[in-house]
DNA sequence: GCCGAAATAGGGGTTTCCCTCGATGCGCTG
DNA sequence: CAGCGCATCGAGGGAAACCCCTATTTCGGC
């Protein structure tokens, strides 16, 4: 490794990316390479520059921030990556960690501990901010952060169609001519959705959807 | 006014406040004399040092920057504020301009751009970004900003505290217990509840809560 | 002291939802 | 090929949810 830090910072605010870049560029032994408000951008810059870390957002448009983790894994393995971001929920938190990030971190962190997280994953370590591993070391009690991920439920692509008009307020006759099926068919995959999430009411399925991100409401702001 | 303009930076994220107080502080004529985490942090803050500016995140722990903005009205007449956020719902965008701020900025603007903001706005100008400008204009064409607020449907207390419950993904007969009245009240305040939103299901109702920013989802990440 | 709004509650009805039994066909995998 | 998951439907029924109308009490305001 070269002695100056090679890093990229993807965010697509980038109020928040100029912010941090100043921040970094600041000091001596750490040299911002590059950019990007996307994932597909960071992904592009990634395979380009190769940089030693990447200080990745989790929401941002075109490709979610893990799935760029995963990826950035096969296009430039010796590049690590720091998750920092607004959302420490724990889907997100385990997921990056199973993406093989090397750090996850809170942007209510100080600019100086973001500093230090720069270098010590560029030297090989990892870092959770305490509150982040606090989260990892209560699933890790309840029987490795593997099985927790395999509890996850899967719904199908047919049940995921449904939960999403569900989720837009529509009546299961609605949804049935929205999807050209009969209205049994919707009740059956209704059926096999609560039996999955564990839940017993459409409201409830909607709820456990936006919890866990696989539902977003139409507006909100979605990286933007 | 003194030559040098004095700006507190309000964000619970201490990793972007502290990137914007870098870019703001390379500027000569521009000096941040505060930053707040929350939001009444951020009135002390106010009243104390009556800053030229404020620069203010919507989504904040403890007072929502909307109730902020509207305070330092109150506490700190001549102070400006710049709301400067990630969230640009049409909701944020006219309760920011009813309670007096003088722009209004998503997180996605270059850093030249909020400098230049702050001159302005520090100068008694108003400042609206064109995306956010173009949301105003689209309401004003369709008959003022007052009317707009005033078909603004409200809840009373009661019917809150049913929507909430039904959020949860509670049952009817559980609301009645949760909050000991019959079921049939239950039914009466929903029935209510749903003639208020044009809505016609539970379902329809808690969406409409959330995309309001009525409800949320007792996770998620509360802050932007 | 009357009026309106809010909270409470009931009667009686229709619709939708949710459950428990099924069944069929289709594609993939061992 | 023999399963297995997925998607598609059906019957039948009980339980919620939702709708329209009415009624009481309470409380604050003019």
């Amino acid at each position: 490794m070269a002695d100056t830090i090679s890093v990229v910072i993807v965010d697509d605010h980038t109020m928040v990316r100029e912010g941090t870049r100043r921040i970094l560029d600041g000091e001596p032994d750490i040299s911002v390479v590059g950019e990007a408000g996307d994932g597909t951008e960071a992904l592009a810059l990634a395979a380009r520059l190769k940089p030693d870390v990447i200080l990745l957002d989790i929401r941002i448009p075109l490709l979610g921030g893990i799935e760029v983790a995963q990826r950035v894994r096969g296009i430039a393995p010796d590049t690590k990556v720091i998750v920092l971001t607004a959302y420490d929920d724990d889907d997100y938190v385990l997921a990056a960690m199973e993406a093989g990030t090397a750090g996850y971190l809170p942007k209510t962190v100080r600019a100086a501990e973001v500093v230090d997280a720069v270098r010590a994953v560029a030297a090989g370590e990892t870092v959770l901010h305490p509150s982040i591993a606090r989260k990892i070391a209560r699933f890790w009690r309840r029987g490795t952060i593997q099985s927790v991920a395999a509890d996850e439920v899967c719904l199908t692509p047919r049940e995921m169609d449904v939960l999403r008009l569900v989720a837009r307020g529509l009546h299961n006759r609605q949804i049935a001519q929205a999807l050209t099926v009969t209205v049994r068919t919707v009740e059956g995959h209704l059926a096999s959705i609560f039996g999955k999430l564990g839940v017993d009411s459409r409201t409830e399925a909607v709820i456990y959807g936006l919890e866990h991100h696989w539902l977003d409401l139409g507006a909100d702001d979605v990286g933007g």
